[in-house]
DNA sequence: ACTATTATTCTAGAATAATCGAATTATATG
DNA sequence: CATATAATTCGATTATTCTAGAATAATAGT
């Protein structure tokens, strides 16, 4: 992954709101939740929260597919590894390192 | 890890500058790098280098070290760690789950 | 004390992000 | 076609972030 697309990522997940939308649907899984849902869940206006769903989506977070008049949202796990391995890419190999799979 | 810490960690992190700093010192490890060194690395003014290293202390992301004239920073990867495990937690149990691990 | 080195703080302008009501689009239903 | 529902876009405001030059602080050597 290219560090500003990394960038990006990340940026989109360092707002409270959009972090909260986004590990709502990391423990959903794969079937994801609707706007409403969202919205719903977590008592913000339907603008705001559509602003916020647009960045994560902008970000490749997170796909959607519209069911009629209901879109729904899911986390796209293999842009979360991804995301994850580039965090921590060449990573140093001594006791304190955190890549421990490589 | 809260959520308040987590994004904070994340919008730390979601700065192409910011994010450079910090994969150089995951790459460098315990021993870490200076101000110094980081700056001559990246070519940006000092007080500019100073602003985003302060944001990066802040979060909890990198500690420092002083010796003497000179400012040593690292990573610190226990709490990477620890928003990396926040970021996939109560993942569901599917088949395209990251957590791997649990 | 003077000078050099290393890094931070101060300050301010430019750019970007966050918020949310109102208007709009898209789809469905009686 | 009129109405309801689901969600986005528009528009305006407010707040925050980014950047970097100038000034300052801290330490060390002569």
């Amino acid at each position: 992954m290219k560090l500003e697309k990394a960038a990006r990522q990340l940026e989109a997940l360092g707002n409270p709101t959009r972090l909260a939308i986004y590990r709502g649907l990391i423990q959903v899984g794969r079937e994801g939740s609707s706007v409403g849902e969202i919205r719903k869940k977590l008592e913000i206006p339907a603008s705001t929260l559509s602003h916020h769903i647009a960045k994560l989506v902008q970000a490749g977070l997170i796909s959607q597919q519209r069911d009629s008049r209901t879109l729904y949202c899911k986390a796209d796990f293999l842009n979360m590894d991804a995301l994850m391995t580039f965090l921590v890419e060449n990573c140093c190999a001594e006791d304190s390192c955190i890549n421990v799979s490589s």
